[in-house]
DNA sequence: GTGAAAGCGCTAACAG
DNA sequence: CTGTTAGCGCTTTCAC
């Protein structure tokens, strides 16, 4: 019925390590037979059979890819990255969300290891113990992307992200601000508690400026967020003229939170973000933002994760990406 | 060094068979022995192979999903419905990026066949001949999700995208509107010429409208074509007062460069788009826009492969979801 | 430069 | 209820 390895091997006269020999490109066949294969192969449609390749190999050419949800532009840049660089190196990838729960990333990579991937590509906004010791334990490569694992012994590939919020807060103090918010989605996140909120907590230390609870919200990641804090901040007796955003979705929210209540954005907040997606060109005024450079994060660690497989000698398995900050209109300046 | 199937029936005593059957849950097994090889396997950590699996079995438990942009919101959220049924039906998905070239479309095939997949999931704004030939000829099940095939003999699953265009256009026909503007991503894909595009000039000619073949506007579908189609269409002599957009990304094109130049929206001109993202609502005004149901059109062509992979009945190969007018400020009324 | 043969780890009859 | 035995289609020594 399929036509198997066998099957061109009999019509071209040859025998099954002929053929696959040429079927892998290897160099010791005489030309004249690597033809005559090559003509029972097309005359035959003959297509090589990965699996029992894969089985006889073991090596798949196939790389899972765990993400909290490929539907949030977040996390589709990234993987847009990671599948380009993929396919570069002849790899395909098995894509699967974990909506950030932790047993469904369990499953996740136990089901890839169980298809033999030949290696994983990870986001994670919490990389709890169990997950560090599975990721550490693994048959395969397993590289964390825009995801920070805190014992850094497991490769991965993010920006610094201190440092970038860091840089953000001090530009909304530059502008004279002493009343700044801090938004951001769950703080169960790392790298919104532990860098984020850290960096907004210094900055403000280091300008003097006392740091007010009230002012910090952690909440989802959405746009309705950022309407319901701007709700909720606006109407406290010392409002804040600035805020940090954590996302672009929830900068948004606070800009038309202030403009549906007739406030004018620079005039009266100043707002930054941390994202830079294409939304924020999207909106006016648009969007000064942090740039966090998915897709860049996404294609640096699968190139990483190829390097691994390869078992090529690595330079530094922690790498950070640098960053910028894209000044537009939601500050002034 | 890894475990296998032989390992675990040697530690318990039994045969593979007996261990294969318990892996799979077949109830021919004393209830004795499976606990038996139930806590041999643990201890041995044993993870079956999913691959050896595949080749005796003929059967992978993943699909294949192409489409043409996984950064691209409208394909990502197709993506999630996909793969949340996908899950739901314990399969998963090898998803890679075509950028709607068909020659990668093709490529994709031919790997996505070789690595076994038990089905494919497919969009594609232009099925060609050859490709809607490979679809038909395939060795397992293809469906297309909001893609169409003019043929119809090759499952599908999209809304009716004449008729909801139609609509569109006629609410703004019945706001009076004599000049309306149509914009769309490229001709050369079938829904945009063979449907909106048809629609648009059907509903001008049954209101007596004149066609005007400057208001046609075909694109990049972009935010940035969005504006440049309203710096074009607006220094006309006989400018637009209404736009038919594709996208929301277009209709926020549109929308941004009148308010730019000081128009209103809606009260200087009115528009509504094609699509009905999350960004509909992240707009000022929000978008009144058709509803592309991208979600359930991937999960409900995930599940119309599921049906076809089982080789169950289908009652129609081609389904058409509803649609509807989601109406907010961009459009009066 | 080419072939023979032994698996890769598992499923699926077929016996018993 | 359980074991035996063939493969699944290909890669990979090892000979020649």
């Amino acid at each position: 019925m399929t036509v198997t390895i066998y099957d061109v091997a009999r019509e071209a006269n040859v025998s099954m390590a002929t053929v696959s020999r040429v079927v892998n490109g290897n160099q010791n066949v005489k030309p004249s037979t690597r033809k005559k294969v090559l003509e029972v192969i097309e005359r035959l449609e003959y297509r090589p059979n990965a699996v029992a390749r894969g089985l006889a190999s073991k090596k798949t050419t196939t790389v899972g890819v765990i993400i909290p949800d490929i539907s949030n532009s977040i996390y589709a840049e990234a993987a847009r990255g990671i599948e380009d660089i993929a396919t570069m190196y002849n790899y395909n990838i098995i894509l699967a969300n974990s909506d950030q729960n932790e047993e469904k990333e369990i499953t996740l990579l136990d089901t890839m290891l169980g298809k033999q991937v030949d290696g994983i590509v990870m986001m994670s906004d919490a990389v709890t113990d169990k997950l560090h010791h599975l990721m550490k334990h693994a048959p395969v490569p397993i590289v964390l992307a825009g995801s920070v694992d805190e014992s850094n012994d497991v490769p991965s590939v993010n920006i610094d992200y201190f440092q970038a919020s860091y840089e953000a807060i001090q530009l909304l103090i530059s502008n004279g601000h002493k009343r700044i918010a801090f938004l951001s989605g769950p703080l169960a996140y790392t790298i919104n508690s532990k860098y984020k909120l850290a960096a907004y907590k210094k900055a403000l230390q280091d300008a003097n400026i006392e740091i007010d609870e009230q002012l910090i919200i952690s909440e989802e990641s959405s746009y309705d967020s950022g309407i319901e804090a701007w709700e909720t901040l606006s109407t406290l007796d010392n409002p804040p003229t600035a805020f940090f955003a954590g996302s672009d979705e929830l900068a948004i929210g606070i800009i038309h939170g202030a403009q549906d209540h007739g406030k004018n954005v620079p005039d009266d907040i100043e707002v930054i973000s941390f994202e830079n997606s294409k939304l924020a060109r999207m909106v006016r005024p648009r969007l000064t933002s942090v740039a966090f450079p998915l897709y860049d994060i996404g294609a640096v660690a699968m190139r990483l994760l190829t390097k691994i497989m390869n078992k090529e000698n690595i330079e530094e398995k922690v790498v950070i990406l640098p960053h910028r900050i894209e000044s537009r209109q939601s500050v002034k300046g």
